[in-house]
RNA sequence: GCUCACGUAGUUUAGCUUGGACAGAACGUCGGUUUCCUAAACCGAAUAUCCCAGGUUCAAAUCCUGGCGUGGGCACCA
């Protein structure tokens, strides 16, 4: 199917944040140095710094409020209530010190003394002048995390089923990150990490190879065949037929031993399935750089060589008595019991093979994985994956050596991440490495929801777990369906003069940027309870909101024949103008800290801020009509927002749309 | 039992790192706005014992202690 060009906005590529390479290289991106672009707000920071002696820009930040409610002023400075105490001077007086320090400031036009505040007003002539020269279609980039090699870890679905809007919140936390990252200038590999070796896929194996369930089913999408049917089918089967269960064990040690018939079976079912699951991802707009498999871990002994370290260091320690005698146990700090790594029947626990892992990803671990294409993703990058192949090619980007790594992990398993972080900066001794578990809260589904889906007993205000076994989830695929239908229509009611194609690709854009917003807006930690009919209802503030601020946005500058200008004289600014005016200026502050902080809701809630100011801007002022002197103006404010809310919502992985 | 996270208008929530003016939004409710760049919008009103009790401080939603509520974890499961 043909896109039209003209709908959308080219998602910009944040090329200069791609990882660097040492055998092979995209096109000599190499780690020269990045343009800083103009990030105002540091600028007034530091002058301040000076003026007001202090340390440095994160101590004056301290000092400088944003929340002025009735008092006036476009910041207020808390600084006097500290130095009256410390000085033993008076409030009213430290305050006039500090007014009279910041008297002839470059960017601060007014200043006046209210309760032991300093409030102040920006000039705004001079800061449209020093944005007007510094703003094009990369604004708000960084070198913040310049040669700063991060691995980020998400998704990491099991193989035997589709993926459901659990794991949506994952992918999505993890891809904005990504996006985020990049942006702010670090150099990235990303990573879905399959287990492809564990009972839930031999739970499907069970179905196909013993129960004689068929392989596929014509017309459904595997991973809904696999995951819905045949995985539920097997584990209900287990109840009460023990017998079944030993086949699965049967399963499980066949596919470790591999080079046999069962274990080529799991293989191609788990191919499949991820397949599957990436097709749904890439809908989704999450790609990746790198493919890895548990199984890869155990054929390469990388769990050997990890062992082996451990015990060198003497990280591990084999208990010969007590209750776990006969078992490898990884000393963590007293208030903990010891965790076992290796079982006494000599297998080793999950949380072994995640630090073996994690050994893998801060180049801990002397060997490394082949590697080989997997395919061409949508975004045009290439996604890779770790193979057994002898005659693999030689030439790969360098994936692993990070310094920082991000996995992106649900809050249930912080104990076993703990014991993981706390292991492997203990490896890495002195090496400054930093292992993130990044934890969220699940999505669980509200009682109306569960009741839909079969769930008998009926709590009032509950939320209830899903179940991958029980069946109890929703599909995202099956989700995104609803969502794009209800946009259709609504889409369709809308634009009367749009062809049905576009409709089409506006439904969808929005489908997808509505249900990553929502994953993402909110606190990672607190639990998203999930409910159908609200879910459809469509917040009238998230993505269609934002994206339909893009669309005026553009709307304008699509009928404006006019050329935009960079130099002119400033006109006196309304307070509409002013308030879009900020929040251009402090999209590159937004960028780093949301960066430092790992903190995504630093930029939804500006998204949010931003379109709601324009939108005030946009019914309160026209652009077109007004007069030439200040139309150029307005014309280049809209220009200058519409760059910044592009890559604002590329940093979250939002479509944007310029027609809707 | 031990432990971690969360608790802010009817609902969803921001602010808590680094204490500072009247706790900021959105949904829903009520009222208003369309000869003008897309009304998927805008403007206005009402709505909060910041879970409770103590403490520290000139000053606490924010820091400390104790409690209550909700959810998670506490495997030789993955």
């Amino acid at each position: 199917m043909q896109t039209k060009v003209w709908l959308f906005v080219t998602q910009p590529i944040f090329k200069f944040g791609r990882r660097l390479t040492l055998e092979w290289s995209p096109m000599g991106l190499k780690s020269s140095k990045m343009e800083r672009y103009p990030n105002l707000i540091t600028e007034i920071l530091k002058e301040a710094t000076s003026r007001l002696g202090l340390k440095n820009i994160d101590e004056t930040r301290r000092y400088f409020k944003t929340q002025t409610y009735g008092y006036g002023g476009d910041f207020s400075i808390t600084l006097a209530l500290r130095d009256s105490k410390l000085n033993k001077i008076p409030i009213e007086k430290a305050a006039g010190d500090i007014k009279a320090k910041l008297e002839g400031s470059k960017f601060i036009k007014r200043t006046e003394v209210v309760n032991g505040y300093v409030n102040c007003w920006y000039d705004y002539t001079k800061l449209a002048e020093y944005l007007m020269g510094g703003i094009n279609d990369d604004y708000g980039k960084s070198d913040y995390g310049k040669d700063e090699r991060v691995m980020v870890e998400h998704t990491s679905v099991n193989p035997n089923k589709a993926i459901h809007i659990g794991h949506v919140r994952n992918s999505s936390i993890g891809d904005s990150l990504s996006r985020l990252l990049r942006f702010a200038g670090y150099d990235l590999t990303v990573t879905n990490y399959i287990d492809d070796t564990g009972a839930q896929v031999a739970d499907n194996v069970v179905g196909v190879k013993f129960l004689n369930l068929p392989r596929k089913k014509p017309g459904v999408k595997i991973d809904h065949y696999l995951g819905d049917e045949v995985y539920v089918k097997v584990n209900k089967l287990y109840e009460d037929d023990p017998a079944l269960m030993e086949k699965r064990g049967l399963v499980l040690k066949a596919i470790e031993e591999g080079n046999n018939e069962i274990a080529l079976l799991a293989k191609d079912m788990v191919m499949d399935v991820l397949k599957a699951q990436l097709q749904t991802l890439s809908r989704l707009g999450v790609f990746f750089d790198l493919v890895n498999y548990e199984s890869h871990i155990l054929m390469y002994k990388f769990w050997a060589t990890a062992f082996a370290h451990m015990k060198s260091v003497g990280a591990i320690k084999l208990e010969t008595d007590g209750k776990k005698k006969g078992c490898w146990v990884f000393k963590t700090a007293p208030p903990d019991e010891d965790k076992i790594l290796v079982r006494s029947d000599g297998t080793v626990v999950y949380a072994g093979k995640d630090i073996a892992y994690a050994m893998w990803k801060h180049g801990l671990l002397d060997s490394d994985f082949r590697y080989k294409k997997m395919e061409l993703q949508k975004n045009g990058e290439e996604l890779w994956t770790t193979t057994l192949d002898k005659d693999s090619t030689k030439t790969h980007p360098t994936f692993n050596h990070v310094k920082h790594s991000i996995s992106v992990i649900d809050i249930r398993q912080s104990y076993e991440q703990a014991v993981v972080k706390e292991a492997i900066e203990k490896l890495g001794n002195g090496k400054g490495i930093d292992y993130v578990h990044y934890e969220y809260g699940v999505v669980a589904l509200s009682p109306n929801t569960a009741n839909k889906l079969g769930v008998k007993e009926t709590e009032e205000g509950g939320a209830f777990q899903m179940s991958g076994r029980k069946g109890v989830y929703i599909n995202a695929d099956n989700f995104l369906d609803k969502l794009y239908e209800t946009l259709l229509d609504e889409t369709k009611s809308k634009n009367q003069n749009l062809g049905e194609t576009e409709c089409k690709e506006v439904a969808e854009s929005l489908a997808v940027s509505t249900l990553r917003y929502e994953m993402i807006r909110t606190d990672p930690k607190k639990i998203i309870v999930f409910d159908l009919d609200e879910a459809l209802k469509l917040e009238s503030k998230g993505a269609v909101y934002i994206d339909y601020t893009l669309s005026r946005m553009a709307g304008i500058l699509r009928n404006s024949n006019s050329k935009i200008k960079t130099s002119m004289a400033i006109p006196e600014l309304s307070d509409f103008e002013k308030r879009v005016l900020l929040d251009i200026l402090r999209f590159p502050e937004i960028i780093e800290s949301a960066a430092k902080a790992l903190d995504l809701t630093v930029v939804s809630g500006f998204l949010s801020e931003f379109a709601s100011d324009f939108n005030a801007f946009y019914t309160n002022t026209t652009v077109l009509k007004a007069e030439e002197s200040i139309r150029d103006f307005r014309l280049w404010l809209v220009t200058a927002a519409r760059t910044t809310l592009i890559n604002a919502m590329s940093t979250l992985g939002l479509v944007p749309l310029e027609r809707m």
